[in-house]
DNA sequence: CGTATCCTTGATTCGCTTCAACATTAGTGG
DNA sequence: CCACTAATGTTGAAGCGAATCAAGGATACG
């Protein structure tokens, strides 16, 4: 049941400590020899195919997944049709955690462009966070760090406005590219402007209206997916900043 | 620094094993001869009156928290004094597993009536999760299931009109309440109009008024805080229905 | 290179918010 | 125990922000 996972997929090569993601992933904080262990942890890789799923709502859960290259939406579908895109994933991070709680995953995972990710057995992940400290720890951080990243998307779609939303998210994502060694000001989106919508409450055209009042006002330089932050500081302001001084 | 918990603040009586809260708490689905060793993990009960803290945002994490009597709100606050309620917890739930990602609580916990929680010291719980294997897994699908819900919540604050998200936090209580052996159809809201719209996404007016057509409409009976649940298959299909057929 | 997908922009509509007044309940102290 | 007051809840009218409907334009992909 638990047999040692193919190696056909995309090979076994080198795993975690060879890895140039550490600092972003699941191993980050580890010590060296810890992560050495780790290796035998990441059992193979998989590729997926831009608009192709990773995993489905209602697919038995039996690993989770350290995206590798490329990126991912993360979407829960309602029985009339509605979706709600839940997050974004790139490089580092981790998909897969919604299925732990059922064993059965809760979302769809649906890859942005061509993606590949390591695939970690869960059972063996937990084996190994049995006796190494630092990947529990890890584990755990990764977890929580999730909840509180829902938090911050909640007080989005509860109680900001339109061009707050879009402020935040172009922030997020400039920090996000940051932390991977990209330029912070200027980025290819990867998904488009109904799946911003999707995330942030709103509907695809009030997107690309907040991006044109944006560009307007010289916040930021928009062509297309092509996203150029012209005001970093202006764009903070505008999140923190209540519409009406009351 | 780790020094055992005082045990003044409430006593340290009898924990897990003796508790009727076990098939909504920690310990749901771990086997007998476990339960009995957590009894070691809870340290102490602590108190907590209406409308006080648990904790604070910035606050040092270095528990979490079963609660055993009564309920809490958690929140975010924003620079600007928006307030967005992340959640609602109520008795068997765990509150506190934000904390873990940066060691610091990265919300407000407040009790909404005059409640108890029990005290997990975070150190303690990693190192019998690491001996007790039911324990391992419980807690981290206590958190999945975290995650889970939070999605839904997304769900409802970015794709649900305000009657919808009226609707489904009826029911998601309603369902809780049958949980723990109350009525179904019949309880108690222990929140403000306010705090019930922050959850939603919405104003605490239009929390009232959405009350007060579902009463028009025989859906529900309202008397302030005091609910009770006329037409529950109706209140689902608010739900899952477009207002438009398309 | 052609076609489907994605994006932008305008006009109008609609749902929720805002502002305001009043009703009710809960909490406090005499 | 009752009177008083603050907190909470209800309802109406008006305003506004985002959705909807609609058309045209740019891009990217097969």
């Amino acid at each position: 049941m638990m047999a040692t996972v193919p190696m056909t997929v995309a090979g076994l090569k080198k795993a975690c400590s060879q890895c140039n993601l550490l600092e972003l992933c699941l191993p980050f904080g580890m010590i060296d020899s810890d992560i050495h262990r780790l290796d035998e942890l990441v059992g193979a890789r998989r590729k997926i195919k831009r608009h192709q799923p990773l995993y489905r709502t209602g697919d038995l859960f039996e690993a989770i997944y350290a995206i590798r290259i490329g990126s991912f939406k993360t979407d829960v579908l309602l029985e009339d049709g509605r979706e709600q895109v839940t997050g974004f994933q790139m490089t580092g991070e981790i998909l897969g955690l919604d299925g732990i709680s059922t064993e059965l995953h809760s979302c769809n995972a649906i890859a942005l462009e061509d993606s590949e990710v390591c695939v970690i057995p869960y059972a063996k992940l937990e084996e190994l966070a049995r006796v190494i400290e630092g990947l529990q720890h890890q584990f755990h951080k990764v977890m929580s760090r999730e909840i509180v990243r829902d938090h911050g998307v909640m007080m989005l779609l509860g109680s900001m406005r339109a061009e707050e939303r879009l402020a935040a998210f172009l922030l997020n994502m400039s920090q996000r590219f940051t932390a991977r060694g990209f330029s912070a000001s200027e980025f290819h989106l990867r998904m488009t402007r109904e799946e911003i919508g999707s995330y942030l409450g709103l509907k695809l055209e009030t997107v690309s209206r907040a991006f044109s009042r944006f560009q307007d006002e010289g916040l930021v330089a928009v062509q297309q997916k092509h996203i150029r932050i012209l005001d970093n500081s202006r764009l903070k302001k505008l999140i923190q900043h209540q519409p009406s001084v009351r």
